[in-house]
DNA sequence: ATGTGC
């Protein structure tokens, strides 16, 4: 049963929604008012997080929320663990640790521009991508697997996949250290099982880019970005992995959530307190999720390497790894008390600020890279964490869909969309034609906005604007 | 997002 819901507009780029029964916590939304065009359907996602078990603060959405499976995406909830607070595998969604990689080059673009045909015919035949299966490790048994799913990209790096650096430069060192591999089934092994290292389908990418503009020169040098740099940015999860993982938990709490007396006003929203059986579960297997995302994103980032290392005679540094989607646990001072909080984020960075401890030694005192894939034909951006702490040190995650698939698909072919981008000067390597048109920029808000509500929602502070000059997709 | 459906 969907809530009604009202919306205040308290001051520029922040709405809230008053509580009403059965809602414990007001909504905020971070979002200018054209941004929410549409968004009833999201507004109510918005209203029915706040009626969670033990949620603290308020139910949050950022500037690109959009409607999804029980939490909007865009939504940030952060629930008490001590009050009984829940945990949901709709509060993560199905493509757990989906997240953003990306890698700086000792090059800048006019340099790198002869090149670039050649790097990417090489990055299209070294990046498996698509549905189904494929990937670059084929690996050996299942043990392999299973040092995925607990040592993430430090494993990869443990064996040859990489560069110490990398592990530094990356959320949680790598890997984090709560997975149990016991509560991955079977069938969630055996769909990750061939798709370590790769990309997947839909809006996941790799491209090659060029930093177009620079608004804080200390904090990109910090980061590792100068004008005119040519990067690689990756954005992809954990695959049909992650994706079973979050079907089986579903599953598992819909039917154990009666016995801790929890009704929810949508079925999607299925959650156990965190400190239960399945919730100790579900977020073992969510962290082993993580851990294969990181992997797999650690091993593209290595194939990507080789081609540009042969292909341009280039090297690729980690910039930052970061996920938007992922339950944390995480220590959070609310009503002047800290408390121990289960910090859901879907389609949402964390943004650490300027100083926090988790922060790699060498960005700390700028604040925490925060990575925004946009889309095909126009910009990517680089933000960095700041301090006030409203969500929970959490901002957007990227454009937003405003088309469906269906409808994008109506608007151009992938020929034309194809032939359109290499005109503006942007490479393009699609596996699928209607894979390619379904992502036209036109399906999508313009992340230009989106960026521009979170810095002034007081939420992250802009750094740098990346522009594609080649795109490999699934 | 996804062996694009339960």
């Amino acid at each position: 049963m969907a809530l009604a819901v009202d919306l205040v507009e308290d001051s520029p780029y922040r709405f809230r929604i008053p509580p009403r029964a059965p809602m414990r916590v007001p909504g905020v939304v971070f979002a200018s008012r054209d941004l929410l065009a549409d968004a009833e359907q999201s507004l109510e996602q918005v209203a029915n997080v706040a009626t969670l078990p033990g949620i603290v603060g308020a139910s949050y959405a950022m500037p690109d929320v959009h409607w999804g499976y029980g939490f909007p995406i865009g939504g940030v909830a952060a629930t008490d663990v001590a009050q009984g607070g829940v945990v949901s595998p709709g509060g993560v969604g199905f493509d757990i640790s989906c997240g953003v990689r990306l890698l700086a080059a000792d090059a800048d673009g006019r340099q790198f521009q002869p090149a670039l045909p050649a790097v990417m015919d090489g990055l299209d035949r070294a990046v498996p991508r698509g549905a189904g299966p494929g990937g670059v490790w084929r690996l050996t048994g299942p043990g392999q697997l299973e040092r995925i799913l607990y040592g993430g990209s430090r494993y990869a790096v443990e064996e040859g996949h990489g560069e110490e650096r990398d592990l530094i430069r990356c959320e949680d060192g790598g890997a984090v250290g709560d997975a149990d591999a016991a509560q991955v089934s079977a069938r969630a092994r055996e769909r990750g099982l061939a798709q370590v290292g790769s990309l997947g389908s839909a809006n996941h990418f790799l491209e090659v880019q060029q930093v177009a503009e620079v608004y804080d020169e200390t904090v990109a040098a910090a980061f590792g970005l100068f004008l005119g740099q040519v990067c690689v940015m990756i954005h992809c999860g954990s695959r049909g992995l992650g994706h079973q993982i979050c079907t089986d938990h579903v599953r598992a709490m819909d039917r154990a959530m009666a016995r801790y007396g929890i009704t929810v006003p949508d079925r999607q929203l299925a959650c156990t307190p965190v400190d239960s059986p399945q919730g100790r579960d579900y977020l073992g297997a969510m962290a082993a999720a993580a851990n294969y995302g990181r992997a797999n994103r650690q091993l593209l980032s290595h194939a990507a390497r080789g081609v540009f290392r042969r292909a341009a005679g280039t090297r690729l540094s980690l910039v930052y790894d970061v996920s938007h989607n992922l339950a944390k646990i995480e220590t959070h001072e609310v009503g002047g008390r800290r408390r121990r909080l289960c910090v859901h984020r879907k389609g949402a960075t964390r943004a650490f600020p300027p100083g926090h401890p988790e922060l790699p030694a060498d960005v700390r005192e700028f604040g925490q890279p925060v990575l925004i894939p946009g889309t095909m034909g126009t910009a990517s951006y680089v933000l960095t964490g700041v301090p006030g702490g409203d969500a929970f040190f959490s901002t957007c995650h990227g454009a937003g869909r405003v088309l469906s698939r269906h409808r994008a698909a109506r608007t151009v072919t992938g020929r034309e969309l194809r032939a359109r981008l290499e005109a503006s000067g942007i490479a393009v390597r699609p596996k699928s034609w209607r894979g390619l048109a379904e992502e036209t920029p036109e399906a999508y808000k313009d992340v230009s906005a989106v960026v521009a509500a979170s810095e002034g929602a007081g939420l992250c502070r802009t750094v740098a604007r990346l522009v594609p000059l080649g795109v490999v997709k699934g």
